[in-house]
DNA sequence: CTGAAAGCGCTTACAG
DNA sequence: CTGAAAGCGCTTACAG
């Protein structure tokens, strides 16, 4: 079907004939570097240098001048694909992320958008559609033509896949050990580290984790710092229940921790996502409990969603603009063949109204 | 500094020299089509025939399969600058969106981006970081190299700018009348009609709207439709207070309008939007309200939010993903000089627990 | 049924 | 200081 309809388009492609008459092109065609040079008196070289910042030395500041303005008249702007094919570079760049259902990651886009504008690039998204495998996508489709990849939250296997392309690779939030590429994190461990020293320092001593259940670093880091920051502080981790990124799914894994009874029964879920967080509130919710009175819960993300609550959402905000412009940054380093170190990025915790003191021994 | 790095790349771009040895291309370069062609022992010419499933009647069936296998074995994917360069088209459409932080822009994404894949069509997202005003951004960017516009529940005058630079454009979620361009609605108008319904069926008279306070055909509708639903019912509209799109000011017009006493005081509020609606449902808390026992409140979009909170929001919910499918079916059928009829996408009222019947009469 | 050739618009050595 | 020319990889008339 997609080969029927773009055999259709190109039966159509006869390119444009041009129409130029004395007077210069017609109105219908964009110009190219040949009109602003007629339009100047100069050669097209000319024009391509001056517009392309290259003539100090090689062409007089007047002629230069006169390009300028020719240009400007004309409403030049040059033809990408013609520079991309002569340069074998197309300034832009993929985005591979694991879905886009989530604010977090329209985040890193944002980010990541914004320092390719300013370095004229354009970024594609790509929303892997299985967190696994972007195997079927970016490479088979049209917009196949990249200068680079920057790799967001994927899982080493679909890690591997993207790095066996060959294409300049940045990775974020994932893991930079043996990494081939470039790596920008988050300082996941320490914001776990954070929240449980907060639930700690209020007094919990039995805490409990909805860990997501996707095979990725960031998700790994967590459940590791949770483990390393409980040892020797008298808390424990009584229970471990994962659940799908979503809240349905949160509701239901810590329906089945609640329903513990007795030291089994957490007085604090500590959730790998402000999803799951929303969803294990509801739970408390159903079962009776009041949140932080009965129970307190902790998300990671910062998402809109956190404030949405009542009460609002304790949690690890992890700053998403901030990770893609400098992954974009840093395929930038990449592709002008600079080294760059693994850039870390602190993240901060959020105390809010969803953490409270245990309740008095039960 | 975008010019700066821009000409310290380009130093670098000397075009691959070919190192071809009688073996055949080195194994550095990116097989191209006349790479195919000698592999295959046929013209250049024919392997593009072949690929670009131009052949039937021009190339033996014999032929046709062994290029394809030359390709197959070489790894070859024809270069899409050249492609473009040629044809004058880039296979590329620009999605222009108010912003990218909320759920509902992203599905139209996925939605337009699922349809051009299988149309070899790629889309870049821009979300225009003014409502109003999308001037610098993206044709002035790398990306301009585009075939097709579509842009989402902008601001009139940001359409209006859009229309200006003479691409084919298709507008989603925007007033249809008088429009040059193709149109995918979504029916909002029936959305807020059953959303009113639904209250008055309930037996609510005293509605409440929080309009979002932006300029956009979208809001627009919202409260024409609500403005005529009302008449002749026996329900009445005692409140309007407008906020912009954040829980944050969802909550601050609701706690105005719920400070009202006697009969201005509603007994339900129609927000535009689930983000509003959940700062309604804070404010209602915080005022020792009960939703729904003491108040109703309905929102739009149907976003994760509207599930995450308890109790569940009432609200219309909108297919963004078919919106952005539909959008993007609508450009494909532009560039092909296909006519488009304004599409109108229905909406759904999912009644969940944030509305009840009103409290007795005080 | 197949091949040689033109040309899309650009950048960059290379000659003057 | 400036211009003529080559060539990036592709598609499509046009000749055979």
């Amino acid at each position: 079907m997609a080969a029927d309809s773009q055999s259709r388009d190109e039966e159509r492609r006869v390119p444009r004939t041009r129409q130029d008459g004395p007077t210069g092109p017609s109105e219908r065609a964009r110009p190219t570097s040949r009109d602003v040079a007629r339009h100047a008196g100069v050669s097209q070289a000319t024009v391509s240098l001056v517009l392309g910042e290259k003539w100090h030395g090689r062409v007089s500041v007047r002629t230069a001048e006169t390009v300028r303005t020719a240009a400007h008249q004309l409403g030049y702007r040059p033809n990408l694909a013609a520079r991309s094919l002569r340069l074998g570079r197309t300034r832009t760049a993929l985005l591979v992320v694991p879905v886009l259902n989530s604010d977090f990651f329209a985040h890193v886009h944002t980010g990541a958008a914004r320092v390719a504008a300013e370095h004229d690039f354009g970024i594609v998204l790509y929303p892997s559609p299985e967190v696994v495998s972007p195997t079927p996508g970016p490479f088979h489709s049209a917009r196949s033509a990249l200068d680079g990849v920057i790799a967001s939250s994927m899982a080493p296997e679909a890690l591997a896949v993207l790095r066996g392309d060959g294409l300049p690779l940045v990775m974020l939030d994932s893991d930079p050990r043996g990494a081939q590429a470039a790596t920008v994190n988050l300082d996941i461990a320490d914001g776990m580290r954070r929240a449980v020293r907060h639930l700690l320092d209020l007094g919990h001593r039995r805490l409990a984790h909805i860990p997501a259940a996707v095979d990725s670093w960031t998700f790994a880091v967590r459940a590791r710092a949770l483990a390393e920051a409980l040892t020797g502080t008298g808390g424990a981790l009584v229970r471990t229940e994962p659940a799908a990124l979503s809240v349905a799914d949160g509701l239901r894994a810590a329906t089945r921790v609640l329903s513990a009874t007795g030291p089994d029964r957490p007085t604090a879920l500590i959730c790998d996502d402000d999803l799951l967080a929303a969803g294990a509130c509801k739970a408390a919710r159903r079962l009776g409990l009041r949140v932080p009175t009965d129970l307190s819960v902790t998300g990671f993300d910062d998402l809109d969603l956190a404030t949405a609550l009542e009460p609002e959402l304790t949690t690890v905000r992890l700053p998403a603009e901030d990770v893609g412009a400098a992954g974009m940054r840093a395929l930038l380093s990449v592709l002008e063949g600079r080294s760059t170190a693994t850039e870390v990025l602190p993240v901060t915790l959020i105390p809010r109204g969803s953490t409270g003191p245990p309740p008095g021994p039960s």
